[in-house]
DNA sequence: GCTCAACAGTTAAATAACAAACTAATTTTA
DNA sequence: TAAAATTAGTTTGTTATTTAACTGTTGAGC
């Protein structure tokens, strides 16, 4: 690896590790000044159901990259706020299935505008082309990374 | 902003996410193989002060991307494992001045092969152009933040 | 049918992040 | 120089993540 490589490794892990951090502080902003009583974590666990309505906690944890020890606690907290319910599934009783309340499938309106302006702000001034080899650098980056942990 | 483009932006965000944990999770992993009882976020600090051995808390918050409150609890948790110490500044005496101890200067030709390797993970079937290209993706998008925040 | 492995979810303890309010020290400025 | 603003660090309360051990349920193989 040359120098100048290496440089760029460890530039790429620093910008990466800002720009989640910017991304989380724009929302939280948002929620802020909207009073909206939410986390950027609550919001993935809500993003997912709006879109799928009801599942089990795994299936949320496998599609927002959590665990299910995470899970357990943010399903408490959203149920807390009232935004989904857990009830027990009768066909296997290992499951619980969530599904959104009334005020968890009303935020949807709310907040689907802060999304996509978030994803606007990947986008914005991004060619197509960079994102897509973004993209692909961060899939390579990730093999890499399966690969070395066997 | 294009659906393709769109869906681009979501996926960016998706595996910058799981490159992140990804990452962290091979760290952590090779701490435990050792026996180095230190967190991702530890080795953080200590990469600092590896190269700048003596200076106040919030020179080393401002490097590593983390607030002061983050920085008095992390160099706690390095204090209680014997790696740093906190002396009163005479000079000016709102600020500690955080050097390593013989334990945390040591820890140094232990880990550092092990952040190399890192880095090569990042680095590795991508290329230099990719790369460069990639950086110039997070540097866009986070000016693209900090202008719409004002 | 029983046993055992696999699976879903919970819990507890340790670590971390953020915001807001706070103390204490220093510097600015009027 | 006295008051005000700034700066460094701590503390508190809430939220999140990880690991590991745990409970209960289901299903596969003998």
């Amino acid at each position: 690896m040359s120098k100048s490589t290496r440089e760029n490794a460890i530039l790429f892990l620093q910008q990466m590790t800002k720009v989640t951090l910017a991304l989380k502080g724009y929302m939280r902003q948002k929620f802020k000044a909207h009073n909206v009583d939410i986390t950027f974590e609550m919001l993935q666990v809500l993003r997912f159901l709006w879109e799928k309505e009801s599942c089990n906690q795994q299936e949320i944890a496998t599609a927002i990259n959590k665990d299910k020890a995470s899970l357990t606690y943010l399903l408490d907290n959203l149920g807390r706020r009232n935004l989904v319910l857990r009830t027990e599934d009768s066909q296997d009783r290992r499951n619980k299935i969530i599904t959104l309340t009334q005020e968890g499938r009303e935020l949807e309106s709310l907040i689907t505008p802060w999304l996509e302006e978030m994803y606007g702000l990947v986008a914005e001034n991004v060619s197509a082309g960079d994102l897509a080899t973004s993209l692909h650098t961060f899939e390579t980056i990730y093999k890499n990374i399966q690969n070395k942990a066997e």
